[in-house]
Parts: structure tokens; C-alpha cells; sequence
DNA sequence: GAGTTTGAAACT
DNA sequence: CAGTTTCAAACTC
């Protein structure tokens, strides 16, 4: 499965790419003195790595064909269940080795580790328990579990458990034949337990390598490994440019910390995602945090924005900067836990990371840590407003939970590397979701996520305990045919008419903008889970035909020109460009010198267009205050119930049905007709008669009302 | 709602 | 790359 195909790690981001600005050890490479001979040879040659302290007292092999006690049982339930923790291949070995002293780092090197070198291509970093990365070529899912004190109990091959001074360390390799991993744990000042005080904020270093077949280095830095005790870390400047975690742990107050490093390979021997993860073992429950590091391809990224990663209640939105291009995606009391990464520097390139979360168990107590905050080089999507949205709730085993109808995966979990999309380019909003293989990809259609929320979210806030649906916010949305996020977001997509396409072609706006069908009126749709290997070739299709095919029409203009133009221009013959056949017109941005349109009118001066414009606007204006005035009427209506319930019982503002009784209705219809009667007496004439009419009436209304503030019942006398 | 027009996407 | 066909949305009646 070409995850990433070589010519894409071109476009990978500078910062990514840039092993400069990596922090990285400049020791010198350092064989591992006490490699156990449990390690598999691999096929290819070890990659060299590179470790900062090696004093080795112990070394584990990872291998899953490790000796029983070699392996660890650290794992939970929940972290072995979970499909990107199963290893597949037996030839990946990874060493574990423990500083002598709690203070030292600790390091995870290969078994043939004679050659370490550091020419990583990109780095991961994690502090204190969160995750970072940032490779040459992956994303990472960042992943939180937790699970009560007696989940440890499964076994699961490949993964070493190394007890520190007081902390553990899992390890658990998977991948192909040659991979290694190395974790180095940093100095910790304190060890478990007695964690007292401020963790050092020094970062130590944590890294993923990665050898065998293939030569690109994964380190890992870690700022601060996870104390028992509240800590916080904090980042050097060399990090600006790698992912970072400051995680603040509230978790417990004395625990051993464990890492968790996988990596799940391909069938290709391309390696599909890594992860690594510490678990916190507190007195009642733990909680892991792990990463899952995607391999993937991505555009040029200068920004650094902020993440911050609340516990599996959290609802809070990540504070990313203005132009949030981060997603995140949560269901609470689901294990998985996903982040939306935007990684576009023209809002056309999107890059997913999932975050994957197992929340506490219904007999562990509620887990109130793990704010965490990541600094991630993010490149920015313009005018990007986020949107928490809740998935549907996933299995251990990674796959969606489906409570109504297909709610599978689009990409098989198996591989399918004919129709693998180039993850660059996929269609906008596309999740990568875990998949229940052990390099499964779920390629989720743009704000499929949201559909499924919107679809599901009552009974996952019911179930979940959200206390207020209504807060969720509006999701980001890509700019769509030129709006505005906000418009995009406000108004819901037209549902398409598609008879022939299936759906599967450019010509279908829902699969355009990277969307399922729903409620759309489309014969013979193909655009929906049941065709996801349809789908998946429709996509490839369209990005060999156009790479940007799935990418905004609508993107920023050169320099002095417009700020918005179309990307490829219009060719309009017949409609002047002022008709919405024109993308430029629809998208309300005049033509430019891209366009090849015929008879335009959509230029600035252009007086049809100015009246059109003229006539847009006075419309627009027109449904605002129509909107408005239901609104305030709505509003009104729904005031008046409110009000009105309490006042008939407290007699507190009263509204007029209930004082103008019936019996005052009928005395003033008395005095009415006395009045009539009065007029006839003295022979008025009709137009008198009237007149001493109303003016009765006039004074009936005025009793009325100056009896309205008075508790007892008005009393109306002629 | 049916039919027509239009231009992007797809195809050759 | 250009010409043609297909397609679905926009538009008209």
C-alpha cells in the first residue's frame, strides 16, 4: 500500500523535512552493550540510531517471538484489543534499555543496533505523556486509555514491560522485518510516587527510529515523561518545529509510568502508522496516552499552532490559532479519540490525525487529567472555525460501532493499495480512521463525521452523559464554492439529483466536496459505505485525472490581486459570468485573467454586474429581516408560553385572557348596549349612536386595564 | 414539474 | 491539448 509514495516525500513540510531543526542527540552512536540475541536478524540492515545514555542494565528484546519472560503483560484489554496493537510480523525487534538509575534515560534500541546514526528526517516528540511527531512522512494519532488497575492482565506478544525506578516501560513492536523502535525515557528527577512538586522541565528525549527496509529515522523526543504528580513540561525552542505535548497529569498520585511504542506495518512493508503511548498507572485506573504516527505526505507547513488535549470528558475545543486547521473529534466514553489535522496551505491539502482514547471504565473513577497541549506545525487553512463532532463510538478493535445503518468504514481495512488515495489529495475533511486490520485505513469522507454526529448524536449524548447537546459547536468547513466558512457551515448541502454518475464522479457535488450522500434524491448512489471500494476507485480515479480535484476552487490570488479567485477559471460562453452556471459568479468572486469566459461581465465595473449585485443584496436583505422577523416572532410566541404558564398560578404578569373574563366581556358588552339603547332613547342619529358606542367601549377597555394590575378580578361598571 | 440551457467534467 | 460527449445544476416556462 503506497501510503506514501516517494515523490510525494517532496512535498512533505519543510519543518518536517528540516532535520536541522530536529532535536536530536548529538552523541555518537552507541551499541547496545547487552544486546539480548533474543532480537530476530532482520533482513535488511540495522538502521543505525542514535541514543543519548546508554547505560544499559537491562535489555529486552521486543520481538514477539521474545521468551515469555522478556514479555510483558502490561498491556490492558483495552490497548491489546485495539487492532494498531497487534502485531503481524514477528521479524520487528525492539530492545528496551533502562538507565541504571531512575534518573537516566531510558532507551529502546534495536537489537542490532551497531550502527546508530541520526539522520532522522523528522522527529516525534513527547512530552510529558502527550505526543508529538513529526516525521518526514507520518501523522500521528495521538491516544488516550484508560482502563481500571486490573486490566493488566492481558498478554500481548511483542510488548516489554521495564520497571525503572519505579516506572514501567511497554514496548510493544509491530511492524515488518527490520523496524526498530528506540524509546528513551527522560532524567526524571522523582521517581513515581514520590511525585512531589514540579517535574523537571529539561526535555529528555524520546525517540522512534525506524530500520530495516526502510532508512528514514523516526526519533522521538520527549520533554518529560509522565509523572505520577501534576507536571508540566515545557518545550525548547529547537521543538517550535516538532509536535509537541505539554501534558499536565492529574491523574494519580503515585504510579508507574509505561510507554507503549507500536508500529503497524503494511503488507507492502511500508510502514502505516506508529505508535506510542504511556500509560499512567494511578491507584485506581491508568491512563494511556498514545500516538499513532500515520505515514503520510503533506504540503509545506510554516505555521505552529496549539493543541490542547482535555481527558476523555473533555469537550472543550482545541485553542488552536484563528485559523484553526485542528478538528477535534471526540466521543465521550468512546475509546477513540480523533483530532482533524488541515494541513493545507491553501485549504486544499488535508491531513487527518486521529486521536484514539479508551475512557475509564464504568467501574474506574472518572478520569479528570490529562490536559495536554500539543504545538503541532500546522500549516493554516484560511478561515477555518472548528467544530467538536462527535463519531460514532468506536470498538476496541477500531471499527465503528453501527447503531443505524452502515456505518462501516469507507476503506477496507485490508489493504488495498491499487486505489490507496494519495493522502494529500484526498477529498476534503477525509478522516483516516483506524482501521480493525493492522494497517487498516478508514478513509472517512469530509464531515462524515459530522453526518454520523448529526445522525447518532443524540444517543451518543445520551449515552455519554453530554449535559448539553447544544453546545457543540459548529464544525469548520472548507470554504465551498468560494463561501465563506460561515455560509458553508450555516447552510446545508443541496442534496444532489444524480442519476448516471453513481455519485462517483466530479459531476455529484456531495462527492466533490468529499461527502456521503444523505438525503440527497440521486438514483443508483454509489457515494455511501456500501460501495467504499467504489468509492475509493472513484476518488483515485479523479486524482489521477486532477491531483486537486478534491481541492478548493476557490483559493487566494497572487499578489495585488484579489484575495479570492478561482483556481482554474471559468469558461463560460453564454451567461456573461452572471449567472450561476459560472463557478466565479456562484462563488461570488468576479473573473480573472484565468479565465477563458466569453462576454464576461463579471469584472468590477461592469454596471450588469453591479445591478445583479444591486438586486442580490436588496433580495438578501429581504430574507435577513424575514428571517429575523419569524425569529423575534418565534421568539415572541415561545416568550409569551413562558411567561404565561407561571402567571395563571401566581398571578404575577398577567397577561390579558386572564383578566378580560368572561364575565368582564359580558359586562362590557352590557354597557355597549346600554349605551346603544341610551342613543336610541334620544334619538341619535346612527353616526352619534356609533360614536357613544366606541366612546363606551373606550371606557370599558380603560377599566380594564387599570383593573389589570390589581389581584382581584376587574369590575366593570357603566 | 417538465423542459431547456449551460458549463464543468469526462472522454476521445 | 483540443474537440466532443456526458452530466447535473441552473434556469425558464
Amino acid at each position: 500500500m503506497d501510503v506514501v509514495s516517494p515523490e510525494l516525500n517532496i512535498l512533505l513540510p519543510d519543518e518536517i523535512m528540516d532535520t536541522e531543526a530536529i532535536v536530536m542527540d548529538d552523541d555518537p552512536p552507541a551499541e547496545s552493550p547487552t544486546a539480548s540475541g533474543q532480537s530476530q536478524p532482520s533482513d535488511d540492515a540495522p538502521i543505525p540510531m542514535e541514543t543519548d545514555v546508554l547505560a544499559v542494565p537491562e535489555i529486552v528484546s521486543l520481538c514477539s517471538d521474545a521468551t515469555p519472560t522478556q514479555r510483558t503483560q502490561a498491556l490492558t484489554t483495552s490497548i491489546t484489543t485495539d487492532s494498531t496493537l497487534c502485531s503481524t510480523t514477528s521479524a520487528t525487534q525492539l530492545l528496551l534499555t533502562p538507565s541504571i538509575a531512575s534518573s537516566s534515560p531510558l532507551t529502546l534500541r534495536p537489537a542490532t543496533a551497531s550502527t546508530l546514526t541520526s539522520t532522522s528526517p523528522g522527529v516525534v516528540s513527547l512530552t510529558s505523556g502527550g505526543l508529538q511527531k513529526l516525521s518526514a512522512n507520518h501523522q500521528i494519532i495521538l491516544n488516550k486509555v484508560a482502563s481500571s488497575p486490573g486490566a493488566d492482565t492481558t498478554r500481548s506478544p511483542g510488548t516489554t514491560t521495564i520497571t525503572p525506578g519505579g516506572q514501567k516501560f511497554m514496548v510493544t513492536a509491530i511492524g515488518k522485518s527490520g523496524q526498530s523502535i528506540v524509546l528513551q525515557l527522560p532524567h526524571t528527577g522523582s521517581k513515581p510516587g514520590s511525585g512531589q512538586g514540579e517535574a523537571k522541565a529539561h526535555p529528555q528525549h524520546f525517540k522512534v527510529l525506524t530500520i530495516g527496509g526502510r532508512t528514514d529515522l523516526k526519533p522521538v523526543m520527549v520533554g518529560q515523561a509522565v509523572s505520577s504528580a501534576s507536571q508540566v513540561s515545557t518545550l525548547q525552542a529547537q521543538q517550535l518545529k516538532t509536535v509537541q505535548i505539554a501534558k499536565k497529569t492529574q491523574v494519580s498520585s503515585a504510579g508507574p509510568i509505561k510507554f507503549i511504542i507500536t508500529k503497524a506495518v503494511n503488507n507492502k512493508g511500508l510502514t502505516a502508522q506508529t505508535s506510542v503511548s504511556n500509560v499512567i498507572t494511578g491507584n485506581h485506573h491508568h491512563v494511556f496516552v498514545s500516538c499513532v504516527i500515520i505515514e503520510r505526505t503533506a504540503r509545506p507547513m510554516k505555521p505552529v499552532q496549539t493543541v490542547t488535549v482535555g481527558g476523555p470528558q473533555f469537550k472543550t475545543i482545541f485553542p488552536l490559532s484563528t485559523s484553526s486547521n485542528v478538528q477535534q473529534i471526540q466521543v465521550p466514553g468512546s475509546r477513540f479519540h480523533y483530532v482533524r489535522l488541515v494541513t493545507a496551505t491553501t485549504g486544499s491539502t488535508f491531513t487527518i490525525v486521529c486521536f484514539h482514547m479508551t475512557s475509564l471504565p464504568s467501574t474506574a473513577k472518572p478520569m479528570v487529567v490529562n490536559t495536554a497541549q500539543v504545538r503541532m506545525s500546522v500549516p493554516i487553512i484560511p478561515a477555518q472555525t472548528m467544530k467538536q463532532v462527535v463519531p460514532k463510538p468506536l470498538t476496541s478493535s477500531g471499527q465503528l460501532l453501527t447503531t443505524q445503518t452502515q456505518q462501516r468504514l469507507i476503506m477496507p481495512a485490508t489493504p488495498l493499495p491499487q486505489i490507496q488515495p494519495n493522502l494529500t489529495n484526498l477529498p476534503p475533511g477525509t478522516v483516516l480512521a483506524p482501521g480493525s486490520g493492522n494497517m487498516g485505513y478508514a478513509v472517512l469522507p469530509a464531515h462524515y463525521v459530522t453526518q454520523l454526529q448529526q445522525s447518532a448524536y443524540v444517543t451518543l449524548a445520551s449515552s455519554s452523559g453530554f449535559p448539553n447537546p447544544t453546545g457543540i459547536q459548529t464544525q469548520a468547513r472548507l470554504p465551498l464554492n468560494g463561501l465563506s466558512t460561515s455560509d458553508a457551515a450555516s447552510r446545508p448541502r443541496k442534496p444532489c439529483n444524480c442519476n448516471k454518475s453513481q455519485c462517483l464522479k466530479l459531476y455529484c457535488d456531495c462527492f466533490a466536496n468529499g461527502e456521503f450522500c444523505q438525503n440527497c434524491n440521486c438514483t443508483n448512489c454509489f457515494n455511501n459505505l456500501e460501495h467504499e471500494t467504489e468509492r475509493a476507485k472513484a476518488i483515485k480515479a479523479c486524482l489521477d485525472r486532477n491531483p486537486e480535484a478534491f481541492k478548493p476552487k476557490i483559493g487566494k490570488g497572487k499578489e495585488g490581486e484579489s484575495d479570492r479567485r478561482h483556481s482554474k477559471g471559468c469558461n463560460c460562453k453564454r451567461s456573461g459570468c452572471l449567472k450561476n452556471y459560472c463557478e466565479c459568479y456562484e462563488a461570488k468572486i468576479m473573473c480573472s485573467s484565468t479565465c477563458k469566459c466569453v462576454g464576461c461581465k463579471n469584472f468590477e465595473e461592469s454596471p450588469e454586474r453591479k445591478t445583479l449585485m444591486h438586486l442580490a443584496d436588496a433580495a438578501e436583505v429581504r430574507v435577513q429581516q424575514q428571517t429575523a422577523a419569524k425569529t423575534k416572532l418565534s421568539s415572541q410566541i415561545s416568550d409569551l408560553f413562558t411567561r404565561t404558564t407561571p402567571s395563571i398560578t401566581s398571578g404575577g404578569g398577567r397577561m390579558p385572557f386572564t383578566f378580560v373574563t368572561k364575565e368582564v366581556a359580558e359586562a362590557t358588552c352590557e354597557c355597549l348596549l346600554e349605551q346603544a339603547e341610551q342613543a336610541e332613547l334620544i334619538q341619535q342619529p346612527q353616526a352619534t349612536a356609533e360614536r357613544m358606542i366606541l366612546e363606551e367601549f373606550g371606557r370599558c377597555l380603560m377599566r380594564i386595564i387599570s383593573s389589570a394590575g390589581k389581584t382581584d378580578c376587574p369590575s366593570i361598571n357603566c
